[in-house]
DNA sequence: AGATATTGCTTGCTTTGTTAATCAAATTTA
DNA sequence: TAAATTTGATTAACAAAGCAAGCAATATCT
């Protein structure tokens, strides 16, 4: 058995832990995001998925799971309230009868719509702060990111 | 009430939205490590808590849900699950019993230490097809990303 | 001191994450 | 064409996240 006082020979110190730094900036960044979504009707989730059906117009699920990083289940659930809500809508593809596609509706549209406002403003105040350079080279160095292929 | 096909003043394209932007990323980074994590006795969230009591030694629960990343509720009852397993233990602070102090244990210490070599070795594997360069690049940006202090 | 507010943590409830199983429609293969 | 495989989506089951409410200990105020 070993001694819990024994030195451990550390890992990365977890402000230079990639995954650890990736979640706490999330943290930092969604705080005011959330606080702005906490009087509204949706959530960080149909914000994501309202948000992908505004720049990607009506698509099937697969794809907005994707864009939106939701795994499918969760997709299924959320969508099911969002169209009980008015916010989205289904309809089934006629090429391909296994697909349904999701188009956002006025409902939705609307909430983009007043919340964008605020949202923009978030982004600014924060570009401000952090310095727009950075900013970008943040973005671009995420996506690089990526694109990695790791090993499984 | 609006229209569907209105033309919307469009927020920043979604793979130029930090948040998504860091969840996918963090998503790529973390396939790896939850596979190395699959057949150990801590998850993804476990192994965070052994991380940052290693890191900073014995603390109550509000300090090492910031620095996990976690909200209280979910570490009440993932320290609950811990400490069964002796991975940790708790002892009430003497000087406000309000607060428990947790304290990692030797079985705590033994996981960290079988899958440290491992979790290195990806952090190698990531930094060679990503470059160092840009590694710790990214490493800075994050880590003064934390700094930040956005409006409430 | 006594009342009030704050802090640290826990509990309850609903939503989401995660994996596996299922089903129907489409595609590929034989 | 029939059988086998793949694909898109849903369901089921359970862990975890997120939010609100609650409780006990401490701090603050008058």
């Amino acid at each position: 058995m070993s001694d819990p006082e024994r030195p451990n020979p550390p890992l990365r110190r977890t402000n230079r832990s990639l995954p650890i730094a990736l979640l706490r900036a999330r943290e930092v960044v969604m705080g005011p995001v959330r606080e702005m979504l906490a009087d509204s009707p949706v959530n960080e989730q149909k914000w994501r998925v309202l948000r992908v059906l505004q720049e990607g117009g009506a698509q099937d699920q697969n794809s907005i799971a994707q864009q939106a990083c939701l795994l499918l289940p969760s997709l299924t659930r959320i969508l099911r309230t969002m169209e009980n809500d008015g916010l989205v809508s289904r309809r089934e593809d006629p090429q391909d009868r296994r697909r349904s596609i999701v188009q956002i509706e006025a409902a939705g549209l609307d909430i983009l719509e007043q919340r964008g406002a605020q949202a923009a403003a978030l982004v600014t105040d924060m570009r401000a702060q952090y310095g727009d350079e950075k900013f970008e080279q943040l973005l671009d160095l995420l996506e690089d990111l990526q694109k990695l292929n790791l090993k499984r």
